[in-house]
DNA sequence: TTAGGGTTAG
């Protein structure tokens, strides 16, 4: 008989076997751990069909092992999984906890909640390894109902104290929405983990409760048993990306170097997210290029973020480095490489991208691809053409959509389809009060008054407000927020005497405030007062204040930068000889010296 | 032989 290299070392093994032992379960656990051992799932099968052949598969006990072997390995084969578990006459607990964490790492959770339901109309009994799985696939899922259910599956079977099964409820109710749920099965809980720290203030963070979760991190700290791990400071870093606070985001990358032998490729992927969305794209490129390994998700968060500092053709860069290493772009990164395109004005490298997009790569365009096409060609002034790519759309133009012609009509004048874009925006939106404001100041600059007096009247009638805006500045380390018109904070007297004096100094450069935003039928000088209280100036007073002079100043706000707030800050960082970074809804700005990186194209 | 927490767009 020829033997395979693979059978010459378990005759070998079988050889060497500890007469003192179970000579049939040392046999099994040589074979689980050959398998174990194969570098590739064709390796896998192969090696399994041999001991299959020589009667040494169909315990359920070591079946149980093969799924496991397979399922949790990083070859993908969960359909040669399943087919072990299909030949299996009566799989007992263990056979069905692998085959359901098996399709729960594949992300089939539906599949997994199947298998669940499966297990209990045959008899099989739950037990605690049971659970955690199950209500991961629910997280995946967001799966609420289910998700109660299967507590109160935990709770009757008495695996409520189990930390396992507590930390994924923590979870599963933070991924459903449900954080106050996740709370109280925190506060319950005799005995905490760090693990149970990480999962609540994931809950707090994947609802974008930044502040809460940097709270509770704040809290872990202070009872100081627990030492935070790479899981928990992610979510940290996640916190610092979306409130803009760089010094904590800083502080947090100090302490994975510190704590964290070798970081992974989530940990800097979420360094680098963190950095060029606090404003600091210089050192979110330096870990970017060090990184030994990256992956999609990194060269997404490299591009889009070029995308949003202006650096579209470094974001294309990027992209073809990406193709060339091999990695498969999906549709988010697309998203990220079209944005680059429509920041920098790349038109022609914009219409290539959503060609090969579908073309080579297949992915069908969503809306948000939509989105960035019209963007693009709408800021070049290809208004035709980018009202010809929403009427050849495969799926129904929403707001988003309609709202890019029509901000594009206002930089490239053309009524006809600024009247078309406002039309379909006051059916989609009616409460949109910008809408309503950008269509009048669309009539005002073609002198058609009475058409604009018009829109103010709906938008009176219709008692519209604009969402309140807020923006956060960051000093010593403490996020600061200011909302539009603030008055409420103790800080604000000073603040205000501060926009007093910028504005003294602002006339003599030439200021004069545009008050064609100003929603409110008052007269010109309460309009001009309003502006004075936008949020943006008063986190810039508030840090002309409290911050030396020359350091940078890095803002975040929640709405897009209106145009008054533009033309002032640039004057700002000129007579104030200060850096300011605003990142707004869309993309970043860098004020400095009078000037601003958009290059007044936003 | 099995179980928990983390990353990209909008």
């Amino acid at each position: 008989m020829i033997r395979t290299p693979i059978l010459q070392q378990t005759h070998l093994l079988m050889a060497q076997e500890d007469p003192l032992q179970n000579p049939d379960l040392l046999r099994q656990q040589e074979c689980l751990s050959l398998l174990q051992r194969c570098k590739s799932i064709e390796e896998f099968k192969q090696t399994h069909a041999q001991f299959f052949k020589l009667g040494l598969d169909g315990d359920p006990r070591r079946s149980g092992s093969l799924i496991a072997t397979c399922a949790l390995s990083n070859w993908g084969s969960m359909d040669y999984a399943c087919s072990i578990f299909g030949r299996i006459e009566e799989p007992g607990t263990f056979e069905f906890n692998t085959i359901i964490r098996g399709h729960v790492k594949d992300t089939d959770s539906q599949a997994a909640l199947i298998l669940y339901g499966k297990m209990l109309e045959r008899g099989v009994e739950p037990d605690n390894f049971t659970y955690p799985s199950l209500l991961k696939a629910c997280a995946h899922l967001s799966a609420l109902e289910e998700g109660f259910q299967i507590h109160g599956h935990v709770f009757k079977l008495g695996f409520e104290s189990d930390l396992f099964v507590q930390n994924s409820l923590i979870n599963m109710y933070g991924k459903c929405g449900q954080v106050k749920h996740s709370s109280r099965v925190f506060e319950k809980m005799d005995e905490i983990s760090v693990a149970s720290w990480s999962a609540l203030i994931a809950s707090h963070a994947s609802l974008g409760l930044w502040s809460g979760c940097l709270r509770l991190f704040g809290d872990m700290n202070s009872e100081g048993c627990w030492r935070a791990n790479v899981s928990t400071l992610v979510s940290v870093l996640s916190s610092c990306t979306h409130l803009g606070a760089l010094d904590l985001g800083r502080c947090t990358h100090g302490s994975l170097l510190r704590n964290i032998s070798g970081l992974n490729v989530i940990v800097e992927t979420s360094l680098i997210d963190m950095y060029v969305k606090c404003g600091s794209l210089e050192k979110g490129l330096a870990i970017f290029h060090k990184m030994p390994k990256k992956n999609q998700f990194a060269y997404s968060a490299m591009i889009s973020g070029l995308a949003i500092h202006g650096r579209g053709k470094e974001a294309l860069d990027v992209f073809s480095d990406m193709l060339e290493e091999g990695l498969k772009p999906d549709a988010v990164i697309y998203v990220g490489v079209l944005s680059a395109c429509s920041h920098a004005g790349l038109v022609s490298e914009g219409r290539q991208c959503f060609t090969r997009m579908r073309l080579k790569h297949h992915i069908e365009p969503t809306i948000l691809h939509y989105g960035c096409m019209i963007d693009l060609l709408g800021r070049a002034g290809l208004l035709n053409e980018a009202y010809e790519l929403i009427k050849s759309m495969s799926m129904e133009p929403n707001d988003v959509v309609w709202r890019c012609l029509l901000s594009a009509c206002k930089v490239h004048p053309n009524l006809e389809l600024a009247e078309i874009a406002g039309g379909k925006l006051f059916q989609l939106d009616p409460h949109n009060a910008g809408d309503y404001v950008l269509l009048s100041n669309i009539y005002a600059q073609a002198y058609q008054w009475e058409d604009m007096a018009r829109m103010r009247k709906d938008l009176a009638r219709r008692g519209l407000i604009q969402m309140p805006g807020f923006s956060t500045v960051e000093v010593k380390r403490k996020v600061h927020k200011f909302v539009s018109q603030d008055k409420l904070r103790p800080e604000c007297d000073a603040v205000y005497e501060m926009i007093h004096q910028m504005e003294w100094q602002l006339r003599f450069e030439g200021y004069i405030p545009d008050t064609s935003q100003v929603l409110l039928d008052v007269n010109e000088e309460e309009k001009q007062q309003r502006l004075s209280g936008h949020s943006q100036k008063l986190a810039i007073a508030f840090a002309l204040i409290h911050t030396s002079k020359g350091s940078t100043i890095r803002i975040v706000k929640n709405l897009r930068m209106c145009s008054d707030c533009h033309k002032y800050t640039k004057l700002i960082s000129k007579i104030f000889e200060r850096k300011i970074f605003v990142r707004d809804r869309n993309r970043f700005h860098h004020f400095q010296d009078g000037t601003c990186s958009c290059r007044d194209y936003w």
